[in-house]
DNA sequence: CCTGGCACTCTGTGTGTCCGAGTGCCAGCC
DNA sequence: GGCTGGCACTCGGACACACAGAGTGCCAGG
C-alpha cells in the first residue's frame, strides 16, 4: 500500500497538471503545496508512484503526468465531489425553470452543463421504458389508417402510422381509444403488454385485425429503446482540449455524432450514484483520451435517463462531478414538477 | 474587363488550391493546365488578377490563393454545377427510401450530405408556416388542462398546454375538435386565421373562454418560427479545415451549436435556387472563412425548408453544389410520397 | 528515512546558413 | 501590342548547432 504521503504526492500532481497542462516536477511541487519534505524524497515517491503506474514521464528528463490509473486513484480515494456554491446553485434552478417544455428542458440543460464544466455535455432525453403513459390518442387519417400518439408523463409525444389490414370506423376507433386509455393511462410501460393483452377479444372479429396491429404498434413503440434521442452541446469546448489537435480531436466528433456510441456509453454506468470512466476504460476507441462523467436522473426519485459530460482526462474532476451532479438533481427537480 | 484568358488563369487556381491547400505558383499552373502561354506570362496575368482583389499572396514571393472575391467570379461565372453519377443518385435514393419517420428522414439526409460533401451538413426541419394541417387533436388531461396536438402534412407533430379559464367537459371538447378539423385539415398553415376566426360564437358563453385559448395556442404554434429546429451533422469534417486549427474551428463550432445563428443563415438565402456565401459574405463572424452552400427544399413544388453545408472557403463548389441539389431533390420526393 | 549535492539527460528555443520556389521587371521577338 | 526568356531579388522552410533550464537518478551523510 501506498504512503499517506505518496498520495498526497499523487494528489497534488493531478491536481497541478489538471490547472497547468504540464509535466509537474519535484521542485515545483514542493514549492506549491506545502509537503513539508524536500525536492529530493518527492522523487524518491515519485519513482515509487511510477513504478506503481499511476504517473508517468513523457520522456527522461521531463516532469509526470497522471496516467489513467493514477486518475482513477484520484477519484475514487483521493479527491470528493466539490459541491457547488449557493449563488451557482440558484442560477442553476433559475435557468432550468425558465424551460417551456421537454425539448427546452434538454436543450438547456445541455447548455447549461457544457457552460459550467466548459465540456462537451450530454443529455439523454427522458427514456420511455421507465416512464408512465399519460395518453394514447388515435387518429384516422385514412379509411385503413390510424395515427397513433403517444404522450408520456414527461411530456414527451411519440408518433407512429398504422396501417389496418381492414377498414376501421370511426366508432370502433373512439370505442378502442376509450378501452385503451382506460387501461393503460397512468400505468408505467413495463405493465402496459399484460394489460392490453386481451383487449382485441372485445372487438367484433372483423376488427380484430386492426385491434392487433394498433397495438403491436404501440407496443412496439414502448420497447424501442434505441430511438432514444440525445441531445449534445458545448462541442466547441474540444478546443480547449490540447495541443496535438487533430488527431485527438477527429475521432472524439466522430464519437460523438454517433448516437448509438453515446447511448452505450451512458448506458454502460450502472453505477446507481455518478460514474466516472477514465481513458482507457472506455469501450470506444475514439474516447481513449476522454473521460466520461455521467449520472441517472428523472423526476421524483427514479432515474429515467442519464447525463454526462466529455472531456480530456486532464479534466478537473471534483468540479466536474460537482457540477454534473448538481444539474441532475435540478433537472430531476424541473420534471417532477411539470 | 478580364480577358478570356484570366479567367481561365482564375479558374486554374482555384481548381488547384482546392486540390492541393496549398498556394499555386505560375510555374506549376503552366505544367498542370496547358494554358499555351509561359509561366512569365501567366505571371503578368496573376499581377493584373491580383490588382482586381481576386487573389493574393500569403507573403511575398509565395504563390497565390483566391480570395473571397476570386471564389465568388469562380462560382459566378467560371464554374457549373457538377451533376451527380448515375449510381451515386441511386444510392441517395436507396438511402433516403429506407426513413421510417420524419425524424429519420432529417437525419438520414444530415448524414449522407456530410459523406457526400465530406463537410458540415446542416438540414432544417420542413417549416411550419408553409405546409398545411393534417389533423388537430385535443386531449383533456385535466378538467381545466387541455393538450393541443398538431399534425402537420410532413409529418411533424407539435404539443402544446392549454390552461382553461373554466373547467371544459367532454362533449365540448368533442364539438371543438371536430369543428375545428373540418375547418382547418387539409388547409395552409397562413389560412388557419382567419377560418377560425369566428369559431368561439359557435359555443356556449361560459365555454367560449376556453375556446378562444385554444384558438389562441394553436395559433401561437402555427407562426411560432423561432421553434423551427434543425440538425446539424459531420462536424467531424471540420477536422479538415487546414493547419491553423483552432483559430478556425472554435468559432465555427459555436455558430454551429447556435441554432438562431444556423438558421438565420439558411434563412438569409433568398434565392429560390441555390445560395453560395462565401467568406465575409456570412453575417455572422465566427463564419468568416468558411462558405456555406443552401437551397431550399420541399414536398411537391414549394420549398418548406432549407438545408445546406458550411466548409472552408477553399471547398469544391461544383461538386458541393451538385450534391447539396440532389439531395435536396431526392429529399424533397422522399416527403411527398410520404 | 530524509536531505543536499552532483552529474547527466533531455527538450525547447534561438541563431545562422542555405536552398528553392516564386516573383517582378526588362529587353527582345513575333 | 502582347508574349517570352532571362535575371536579380525576396522570403519562408529546413537543417544544424549551441545553450539554457528543468528535471531526473543516485549517492553519501545526517
Amino acid at each position: 500500500m501506498l504512503s499517506e504521503r505518496r498520495l498526497q504526492v499523487l494528489r497534488a500532481i493531478v491536481q497541478d497538471y489538471v490547472g497547468t497542462e504540464e509535466p509537474v516536477g519535484s521542485k515545483a511541487l514542493t514549492e506549491r503545496h506545502n509537503l513539508g519534505v524536500s525536492p529530493a524524497t518527492v522523487r524518491n515517491d515519485m519513482a515509487a508512484l511510477e513504478d506503481e503506474g499511476f504517473i508517468a514521464q513523457p520522456h527522461t528528463s521531463a516532469g509526470r503526468i497522471p496516467t489513467d490509473k493514477g486518475y482513477r486513484l484520484f477519484v475514487d480515494k483521493l479527491a470528493g465531489v466539490k459541491p457547488m456554491s449557493a449563488p451557482e446553485r440558484r442560477a442553476i434552478q433559475n435557468f432550468l425553470e425558465g424551460a417551456v417544455d421537454l425539448d427546452d428542458v434538454v436543450a438547456r440543460t445541455v447548455r447549461l452543463l457544457a457552460q459550467l464544466t466548459r465540456q462537451v455535455a450530454v443529455v439523454q432525453y427522458p427514456s420511455l421504458t421507465r416512464s408512465t403513459v399519460r395518453h394514447v390518442e388515435l387518429l384516422s387519417l385514412a379509411p385503413a389508417r390510424v395515427m397513433l400518439v403517444l404522450i408520456t408523463d414527461t411530456g414527451r409525444v411519440e408518433q407512429r402510422m398504422v396501417d389496418c389490414p381492414a377498414p376501421f370506423g370511426e366508432a370502433s376507433l373512439a370505442d378502442l381509444r376509450a378501452r385503451l386509455n382506460s387501461r393503460v393511462a397512468g400505468r408505467r410501460f413495463t405493465d402496459v403488454p399484460r394489460l392490453v393483452e386481451d383487449l382485441p377479444e372485445a372487438f367484433d372479429v372483423e376488427d380484430r385485425g386492426t385491434v392487433s396491429a394498433v397495438l403491436s404498434t404501440l407496443l412496439e413503440t414502448l420497447v424501442e429503446e434505441n430511438e432514444e434521442r440525445l441531445m449534445i452541446g458545448g462541442t466547441a469546448n474540444l478546443t480547449r482540449f490540447g495541443h496535438d489537435f487533430p488527431l485527438v480531436i477527429r475521432p472524439v466528433l466522430e464519437a460523438l455524432e454517433e448516437q448509438v456510441v453515446l447511448l452505450k456509453l451512458l448506458g454502460e454506468a450502472k453505477d446507481p450514484g455518478m460514474t466516472v470512466r477514465i481513458g482507457h476504460e472506455n469501450a470506444h476507441e475514439g474516447l481513449n483520451s476522454t473521460s466520461v462523467v455521467s449520472v441517472g436522473y428523472g423526476s421524483g426519485g427514479e432515474a429515467v435517463a442519464k447525463l454526462g459530460v466529455v472531456g480530456p482526462t486532464r479534466m478537473d474532476y471534483p468540479g466536474t462531478m460537482g457540477a454534473v451532479r448538481a444539474v441532475a438533481r435540478y433537472v430531476g427537480q424541473i420534471l417532477a414538477e411539470s
